[in-house]
DNA sequence: CTCTTTTAAGGTACC
DNA sequence: CTTAAAAGAG
């Protein structure tokens, strides 16, 4: 009781608020660093324990499996603190270590393991284990619940048969990839493959919607989902099945969402069908005994390009809350004192996405001391950025020798710039690269999960094609296709033909012998599914499939590097086992499809971390840099004529500031290697837009005012704001400090959300926000 | 069926 | 420039 009294007596007045609400709706509007995991998790420690709820009544899902990971932890941390206080008196850190360990194993099996804490995905592929046998399918297809998961690369293949074999489509016009991203929009968007067609005005389109049918048709035909599927099917089963949705509506009484700007329709769609059990009347929910708790920052909302929707959240209000003004609402709270950067980095943080116009009004209020200026630094090359960086790094370690090189992160737009940097670190500091390749991603890998996901699945013809001939069999292109065309012609999956010893006789001929003992090999497994281990299965059939022999006999370096993946593949098994305590087969695909990073493992090294913005997302750091501020790199060129691409741009280079807690670093490089050219570069719009005062340059980078053109070096100051505007009219002549000059051709829209139309004799034509826009008038 | 040469594409990325 | 996938040759 002790624990939980001085637990809340360090919580500020709006975390308070947040950690006790105990019903109804209620919108987090968390800043960056201000403590929001921390309310998350105190407040379903307080329903646990204050409330008395049951922990298999709580739903809380987060945006990644290591959000999930670290909040069970940081619970289990509270519950276990709090017994230790009961049982002991003293706190859980003052218990022997083996206490320590006895304890949270108690909490962990009371308390933690019924929670329902993961992924949208992880959460919803559990459901639809028990549930997706009920649902009826628009256009009749079925569903098992031993369903394998598809990840993008399956995907992609998939979708490239289907549009060059199936439809014979030309590969310029209907490119899979963009075919496939446009799929899963539409699936974000909770549209099925015939709404989508209902819908469509173009050829395009409605020939998009023919592969999607088709799409759905061949993972079904695998027995098969994509991972908008484990969000979009459990919505549709939701609204078309009183009963199931029922049931899941009282299972979960108290509702969490985290990053709550980053959800899609679909998932919205989600979470309200499970709130409110599909009731559309607002006066009809009943929330005497339920809550919904959703947690986000629109300012943090960098994920629109994958249908994430940040109006989502600025509309909580509207759809579940009181509706009142922000002064009066009692279903909003705002968390705004941070408490992980200083002042420095906070005010030049707030100063730049004050531009942006769509937002709740929100500043991050310092908690912390004023920290030193920000440091730009202006270098010649990315060569030369690279090597400012690095000398940084080395200057500071010299001068603070207690800082390690974990302290350190370097984040950049895009993934191709890492390249330079690690060139210039290689054999000199130890880094490391966050995200890059991921662990299941890897060739090695994804062959030995296929072998298992055919175990478990004797359906997934994806995955009975990709072990077939890996490692060679002599199980040629021809041999395959044949086998292929009579399963097609009886309407059955492959493994029917294959597992059948006359037909494949019949069929294969010469290369009979190599597929039957393969299939041999395969049935002999799948009789041990249900009786063996995942850690015995996963060893055996490797080995007896000749797959680790075939690495070890090829000695190369690179098959050395496969071949300790594939037993870091061994460890991961055993691992999954203690964690959770479960040893099927089918536990640990399920785990595994939807795990991202295995780089975890690299987090207790001592590193620099390379990554891109995107990646450093929910992290903080000591030291930050942030580089390559160059106009068209960042923001993106594809950013620059859309103001709301735009805004995504600078949103996304206010989470890398507030990533830092001590220092921050800017660089820009005058001229920039991209793609075997050099092309010369124009600072970053964003650097104009952070309070000057506030950072220090380096001898030649000045800010970029091109000189007459900006009358006054004044701040800029909330350009979003009532002013009318500077009363554009066509023919005016404007300088742009990316496109150079150029005419305003056409005025788009009135008052707040006009728009220019301007033609640059250098760029081409560009619809812009004056108001975004650094953009400067030349009296005629 | 497998190895070599050619060609194309390269924004961000969660599960 | 670099890497990956596709086509072409043995």
């Amino acid at each position: 009781m002790v624990a939980t009294a001085d637990a809340l007596a360090h919580l500020n007045p709006s975390q308070r608020r947040a950690v006790e609400h105990h019903c109804g709706p209620l919108l987090v509007v968390a800043g960056a660093g201000s403590g929001k995991t921390r309310a998350l998790t105190f407040r379903i420690f307080q329903l646990i324990h204050q409330h008395r709820v049951a922990p298999d009544n709580i739903l809380a899902v987060t945006f990644t499996n290591k959000a999930a990971r670290e909040m069970r932890d940081r619970i289990e941390k509270l519950f276990a603190d709090q017994l230790a206080q009961q049982e002991t008196g003293k706190p859980l850190t003052a218990l022997p270590a083996a206490e320590q360990t006895q304890l949270r194993s108690r909490v962990y099996k009371q308390q933690i393991k019924p929670l329902w804490i993961g992924t949208f995905h992880s959460l919803f592929a559990r459901i639809l284990r028990y549930d997706i046998d009920k649902y009826q399918d628009e256009q009749g297809h079925q569903w098992q619940r031993n369903f394998s998961i598809f990840d993008e690369s399956d995907v992609q293949g998939l979708v490239k048969e289907i549009v060059l074999k199936d439809l014979n489509l030309d590969e310029k016009k209907f490119n899979p990839r963009s075919v496939r991203y446009a799929m899963s929009n539409a699936k974000n968007l909770l549209r099925s493959p015939t709404e989508y067609l209902n819908e469509a005005t173009t050829y395009r389109e409605r020939t998009i919607a023919e592969v999607y049918s088709e799409y759905q048709k061949r993972l079904a035909a695998n027995n098969g989902l994509d991972f908008d599927d484990l969000i979009l099917i459990p919505t549709r089963l939701f609204q078309q099945n009183e009963t199931i949705l029922g049931y899941w509506h009282y299972q979960f009484q108290h509702i969490l969402v985290d990053e709550y700007q980053d959800t899609n329709r679909t998932q919205y769609e989600l979470i309200r069908l499970l709130a409110t059990n599909g009731e559309t009347r607002k006066e009809q929910w009943n929330w005497q005994r339920r809550s919904l708790f959703a947690v986000g920052d629109a300012d943090q909302s960098i994920y629109s390009f994958r249908m994430a929707d940040y109006k989502i959240l600025l509309d909580f209000q509207r759809d579940f809350g009181d509706g009142l003004p922000d002064a009066t609402t009692q279903t909003m709270v705002k968390l705004e004192e941070n408490y992980r950067s200083r002042e420095n980095i906070l005010q030049a943080a707030n100063h730049l996405i004050a531009h942006n116009t769509e937002r709740i009004d929100k500043v991050l209020r310092p908690t912390r001391g004023e920290g030193e200026r920000i440091y730009l630094y202006q270098a010649d090359s990315e060569r030369d950025e690279a090597q400012f960086v690095l000398g940084s790094i080395l200057k500071l370690r010299e001068r603070a020798s207690d800082l390690g090189w974990g302290s350190f992160a370097i984040l950049y737009r895009t993934n191709a710039q890492s390249r330079v940097l690690e060139d210039a670190f290689r054999g000199r500091v130890p880094y490391m690269i966050v995200g890059g390749l991921k662990f299941y991603d890897r060739k090695e890998i994804k062959d030995a999960i296929a072998y298992l996901r055919l175990l478990a699945n004797p359906a997934d013809t994806v995955s009975l094609l990709r072990a077939i001939n890996t490692p060679r069999r002599g199980i040629g292109k021809a041999t395959i296709d044949n086998l292929i065309s009579a399963a097609q012609q009886l309407g059955v999956p492959l493994w029917e033909i294959i597992s059948d010893e006359t037909s494949v006789n019949t069929i294969a001929g010469r290369t009979a012998k190599a597929v039957n003992g393969f299939a041999a090999l395969i049935k002999g497994y799948q009789g041990k599914v249900e009786t063996s281990d995942a850690n015995y299965l996963v060893r055996a059939i490797l080995e007896d499939a000749g797959y680790l022999d075939d690495l070890k006999s090829k000695g190369t370096d690179e098959a050395k590097t496969r071949l300790e993946n594939i037993y870091e593949l061994f460890s991961a098994v055993d691992d999954f086992q203690r964690e959770y305590e479960d040893t099927t087969l089918a536990g640990f695909l399920a785990n595994a499809s939807l795990a991202s990073d295995l780089d975890n493992l690299a987090e207790g090294q001592e590193a620099i971390s390379l990554m891109t913005l995107h990646s450093a997302k929910g992290l903080e750091f000591p030291i930050v840099f942030l580089v390559g501020l160059e106009q068209g790199l960042f923001p993106n060129v594809r950013s620059l004529d859309d103001p709301q691409s735009l805004e995504e741009e600078r949103r996304l280079c206010y989470v890398g500031i507030t990533r830092a807690q001590e220092r921050l670093f800017l660089s820009q490089a005058r001229q920039r290697n991209l793609w075997g050219s050099t092309e010369p570069a124009i600072p970053s719009q964003f650097l104009m837009e952070l309070p000057p005062e506030l950072i220090e340059r380096n001898g030649r980078a000045v800010l970029p005012r091109a000189a007459g053109h900006m009358a006054t070096a004044e701040p800029v100051t909330q350009p979003a704001d009532d002013t009318p505007g500077l009363n554009w009219k066509v023919g005016d002549r404007v300088i742009h400090n990316a496109f150079g000059e150029g005419e305003v051709i056409l005025l788009l829209g009135s008052g707040r959300k006009q728009n220019l139309a301007i033609n640059f004799p250098a760029a081409g034509r560009k619809i812009i926000d004056p108001r975004v826009a650094q953009l400067e008038r030349i009296e005629a």
